[in-house]
RNA sequence: GGCCCCAUCGUCUAGUCAGGCCUAGGACACCAGGUUUUCAUCCUGGCGACGGGGGUUCAAAUCCCCCUGGGGUCACCA
């Protein structure tokens, strides 16, 4: 084990994010291939908008993908607790001292004030900005109005010059410190804001390194201006190109789900979830897309890191969820799609169990068939129909009609279906019933398509006595007599 | 609008840091063929990009500058 130490520092504010997987997942490759410390760390800071239904579904998502953090608020740490809320505590004693050497400074101007300046600075087309006010105060008036009870925030006091941070993914990045406002450190009510714990947690826990969208680019030179005045070396940056929507806009819920939860209902499997989030922004070796979690931590470096924004394909996410599909062994895939047999009502968790060979078989036809797990109850939804009942499709029925003599040709193929011997293997049987239809002078779909249609109502699918076979004889033999009147 | 970031096929990207190996490679999507009882899979092929302009150099997708375009950010949110 190294001192390397990185994090994530999620807001448990809404539903589990995409952007924050694969920030996660990136630092979390990162100490893990370096031998470092993954640390999750909840930023609740924001007391109105954070619940802690949130933050477990942050934890249990991230914990789903398989991103496993070294310590965290539920398996704790050496430098616990890992809540924001909780660790409260030092924050005011930095306060104290920053307020004291003068790198931070009471402000007391009432947010009312705030919002009138900034809407005038607004109308005259300039930078909202504070405007100094309480920046030059004297130390004794400052203290005299905070003794006299009146209220305040604590502002850092932004010094002059420049500061250049060596961010790992985008090189040297300068920020003039005149562009810098001073921020807001503490509210009137004494807590803390982002900015501030940020760096006063990341210090406590001895971050060294942190990985994080692009959106925090412009934070960086505050929080290192906050280092310094505290005499601390800042940790190294990187910052992650942004995931965007089909608008090129930063990945929202306005351009499609954003979050894993979503995804996880459609059925992605995780290693094509895991897979796909890697590819945003990284790339293995230029050729190779497809590839597991273990080889993405055995290559994964933060200088690879793409800097432009990457596109978020859905296509090619499907794509690479139906590859995923089409690699797992049935007995697998069997255990995946079964949540959602049993949500479609097509079958019973023990209805599953009791017949798992059976079930086995249906899902093997239709592997190559599905691109997500949750398609699978739509596309053998024919097999839990009644016999009299099944639903035709417009194109499997029209292919059906097309054949003038089919209500003859599916007359005789049941008798000759009667006539096979039991347990014949579906194999044979096909064979059989191929020679069967070139024997009579027929071409294929003459049989085949009227035969589709009667059978599953579906104009494609799988073959055809692998579906007799599922079926069972009996039931595929009634639903050709249903057929011969339907098509009628 | 200020500041900051970015810029290779429609999309994800390799190549850029160490200029020639690039008539720019792979993948998704799309199109066309083949295989197949159908659908799907699979196979083969095609389409398709270095944003523009200046430099530097024997040589530039790669280095420099300008322009253009896109994005991020400007809260007592995170």
């Amino acid at each position: 084990m190294t001192d390397l130490r990185v994090r994530i520092a999620p807001s448990p504010t809404g539903t589990v994010h995409l952007g924050l997987c694969r920030t996660a997942l990136f630092n979390w490759a990162y100490a893990k291939k370096r031998g470092g410390t993954f640390v999750l760390r909840v930023e609740d800071t924001d007391k109105t908008r954070s619940t802690r239904e949130s933050e477990e579904a942050i934890l249990e998502g991230l914990r789903w993908l398989g991103v496993n953090w070294d310590e965290g608020p539920d398996v704790g740490g050496p430098y616990a607790p890992y809540r924001q809320s909780e660790r409260a505590g030092g924050h005011g004693v930095l306060i104290e001292e920053l307020l004291r050497s003068g790198s931070a400074y009471r402000c007391f101007c009432t947010p009312e004030r705030l919002a009138e300046v900034r809407e005038v600075q607004e109308k005259a087309k300039e930078t909202p900005r504070y405007d100094g006010t309480c920046r030059d105060l004297s130390p004794e008036e400052s203290q005299r109005r905070a003794d006299a009870g009146e209220p305040f925030a604590v502002r850092f006091r932004i010094p002059d010059g420049a500061t250049t941070i060596h961010d790992l993914v985008r090189g040297d990045v300068t920020f003039e410190h005149k562009e810098i406002d001073d921020w807001i450190m503490a509210r009137r009510d004494g807590s803390p804001t982002y900015n501030f714990v940020v760096v006063s947690d990341d210090l406590a826990m001895k971050i060294t390194h942190v990985f994080r969208g692009e959106e925090h680019l412009v934070n960086t030179p505050k929080q290192t201006l906050l280092y310094q005045a505290m005499g601390q070396e800042p940790p190294r940056f990187g910052h992650l190109p942004l995931m965007l929507g089909k608008d090129r806009k930063k990945l929202s819920k306005r351009s499609g789900d954003t979050a894993l939860g979503d995804y996880i209902a459609n059925g992605y499997p995780k290693e094509a979830i895991v897979n796909f989030l890697c590819l945003q922004g990284w790339a293995l070796d230029g050729e190779t897309e497809v590839f597991d979690v273990d080889t993405f931590v055995e290559n994964f470096d933060i200088e690879n890191v793409q800097k432009a924004g990457a596109v978020f394909d859905i296509d090619k996410f499907r794509w690479l969820s139906a590859d995923t599909i089409r690699r797992m062994g049935i007995p697998e895939l069997a255990q995946e799609v079964a949540p959602f047999t049993v949500k479609a009502g097509q079958m019973s968790e023990s209805d599953i169990a009791s017949r798992q060979d059976w079930f086995q078989r249906l899902v093997a036809g239709e592997q190559e068939r599905i691109e997500l797990f949750s398609e699978f109850p739509g596309r053998v939804a024919s097999f839990f129909e009644a016999d009299d009942a099944v639903t035709y499709a417009d194109k499997a029925e029209a292919g059906a009609r097309k054949h003038d003599a089919r209500i003859e040709i599916l007359r005789s193929f049941a008798e000759w279906l009667k006539g096979r011997e039991a347990g014949e293997s579906p194999e044979d049987m096909a064979g059989a019933a191929k020679a069967w239809v070139k024997d009579r002078g027929l071409k294929f779909p003459a049989l085949f398509q009227p035969l589709r249609c009667a059978l599953t109502g579906m104009a494609g699918g799988r073959d055809l006595f692998d579906c007799i076979d599922l079926l069972g004889r009996d039931s595929a033999l009634a639903r050709i007599e249903t057929a011969m009147t339907r098509l009628a």
